[in-house]
DNA sequence: CTTAGCACTCTTCTATCTGGAGTGCTAAAG
DNA sequence: CTTTAGCACTCCAGATAGAAGAGTGCTAAG
């Protein structure tokens, strides 16, 4: 089962220049392009037996050969030579991260965005809780005698807020007793210790409140709630038309609908993903989605801290440019991670100058 | 000038069946079609004379008549006929406005997806600020000592918030200094007015405060900008590959990376529709983009009340069914104005349920 | 003004043919 | 046992030709 260097060899070629012109390639023309110094018959007995394990398939009996996805699974693990980015990509990416970028969303939409431009591939982009997150701390600003703003912290240092108006007037002290209530009663229980139950007993110690408590604490679930799963993020679908196996519009149509419609699809895809650290590659039919049998994905993670984690990857061809693409997600995920990790700068810090 | 009725009847069935079928009519399938009592014979005559004056087209000359953008001009203006949404329509468009939204950057891009899942076809929406939009107030929280929360609300009602952390440490009757500070100099200033030289003014009335100051109205600054001129959402552009004109996999690439890369193009197309307030039709060539120069554009405005409007609109070829578009897209702007207009329910306010 | 008739045009579909690329096999050479 | 040259064979892709069909424009008659 093991193949012989020249196997090998040949099978790389195969590989990369179908990547590069998405052509069945020959035995002559592998003689030149594998650098070997056989003749054209020696790497047609090669290839046959290539096939005949299946590494690589031929479209028709006179047609040259292109991997399969075993093929592919092989050159990933073994072959591929590990690309490096040039400086002006690395510096193209390093500009494009450090744009101003505040809220957590926004980040992830720029960053797919920003990989999908830099691979030519359609690109998805997701975070998501790891942990169950919990509020911190709740505080209310009086506006006006009939309106009040909500600003609610979690743990994991996301603020948000609201604008409340209410029918009936509203004083100062009210609204000091029912931050305090709020905060001894809400703060550091996660989601699904926030039951009603306890929003009717803290309603009743508040007294006539006209359902203020709940009113703010559904606010902070549906904070709580969006921040442990966000919606995936997809951008540059059409490019799926730059690449030829997808002059069908039909091929492309179907792609397209299931990358900017199923989200949740999307989503599952992205969770072998969460497990690992690394990048990860599947290749056609490892995909667990039927609409990406024969579409291959490449994932990378990137750690946002505080309890959550991100997942970025890139959709394709199975003539993809793994090497490439493998390069520029990971290398964009750790910028990621890195910007994240920044204690003294993490998400909501403003940059000393603008 | 003034056509006959015949021909006009003629004009409006050759339109309505081409954008039906998507094939060009001829004279005999006319003859039924339009319901009139006349041989397929006199059709021709008419519709040699409505080609000649330019309302109609022959993709070659043995083939039937497809409308030109004049045809479809005249049909929009005087033929067409209002079309009413059925009740199911009508339900379904109200349930999806009803969801839970809270940021305005959601409910648009929320509306604009709607719309063209309502429809089949790509949409855009986007919101725009149509004076000059000032803070109303600034508040101050103390997290802890060495961080705080700055609580911006605009005089359009708009809150934000951001957490700002430090490298020295803060107390109450600092933070409390400077918020008075913050909402005597920088209340009621629109965007141009906040000078760096009124941020330095207020700097050293500040005293020893790290530039607090101008992080805090930078913030604010960033919010106006964002709210001033915010992005354009499109959704669902891979419907265009539903329609056989862009079968054509270059033509749907080009029109596909104008809607979703070229945005401030997208904008300046929309900008016709912030004048006046009803639903207006671009057909082809009217539209002032290259690259829309054989589409079609319908859109419609909504009020967001507080100086800011919004356009709503759908883009696809130009044999599109103009009726129908019009018809929903005023009703979801209508329905948008609606919900933004509502007095006890401004946006950031929550429903009384869950 | 309307209609029937008819020749004409142009596209589209199908069938057929041909060139070329690439294979697999065989037999000879290393 | 591996490598190589030679050659017949397969199959696709593109070109060409013919036939069918749809629709027109024109003419002449109602």
């Amino acid at each position: 089962m093991e193949l012989t260097e020249r196997k090998k060899k040949i099978l790389r070629a195969v590989v990369e220049s179908y990547i590069e012109t998405a052509e069945p390639v020959g035995s002559k023309a592998l003689a030149e392009l594998a650098g070997l110094k056989v003749s054209s018959a020696t790497i047609r007995n090669d290839l046959a037996d290539l096939t005949e394990h299946g590494y690589l398939e031929q479209p028709h009996t006179s047609a040259g050969r292109i991997p399969s996805p075993k093929g592919y699974r092989l050159y990933v693990n073994e072959l591929m030579e590990e690309q490096r980015l040039s400086l002006e990509e690395t510096k193209q990416i390093n500009d494009a991260l450090h744009l101003k970028m505040r809220e957590l969303d926004k980040v992830i939409d720029q960053a797919g965005r920003m990989v999908s431009q830099l691979t030519n591939y359609p690109a998805f982009a997701l975070a998501e809780g790891v942990r169950r997150l919990t509020i911190r701390r709740f505080d209310l600003i009086l506006v006006d005698c009939a309106s009040f703003i909500a600003v609610v912290m979690t743990d994991s240092s996301v603020v948000k807020n609201k604008l409340f108006r209410l029918p009936a007037d509203l004083s100062e002290p009210q609204l000091q007793l029912l931050t305090t209530l709020l905060n001894t009663a809400f703060v550091g229980k996660t989601l699904d210790q926030l039951t009603p139950e306890l929003m009717r007993m803290a309603e009743h110690a508040a007294g006539s409140s006209y359902g203020l408590i709940s009113l703010v604490v559904s606010f902070a679930m549906e904070v709580l709630d969006e921040l442990e799963n966000s919606a995936v993020h997809t951008a540059g679908a059409s490019h799926i038309l730059d690449h030829p196996e997808y002059q069908d519009v039909g091929k492309a149509q179907k792609l397209m609908s299931y990358l900017s419609e199923d989200r949740s699809l999307a989503q599952a895809l992205a969770l072998p993903a969460l497990s690992g650290d690394d990048t990860k590659i599947l290749i056609g039919p490892e995909n667990v989605a039927d609409e990406l049998k024969d579409t291959s994905v490449v994932l990378a993670s990137y750690d946002i801290g505080d309890g959550m984690k991100g997942v970025i990857g890139v959709v394709g061809p199975t003539r993809m440019d793994y090497a490439k693409v493998a390069a520029k997600l990971s290398y964009v995920a750790d910028g990621l991670s890195k910007l994240f990790g920044q204690p003294e700068l993490p998400p909501g810090t403003p940059e000393k100058e603008e």
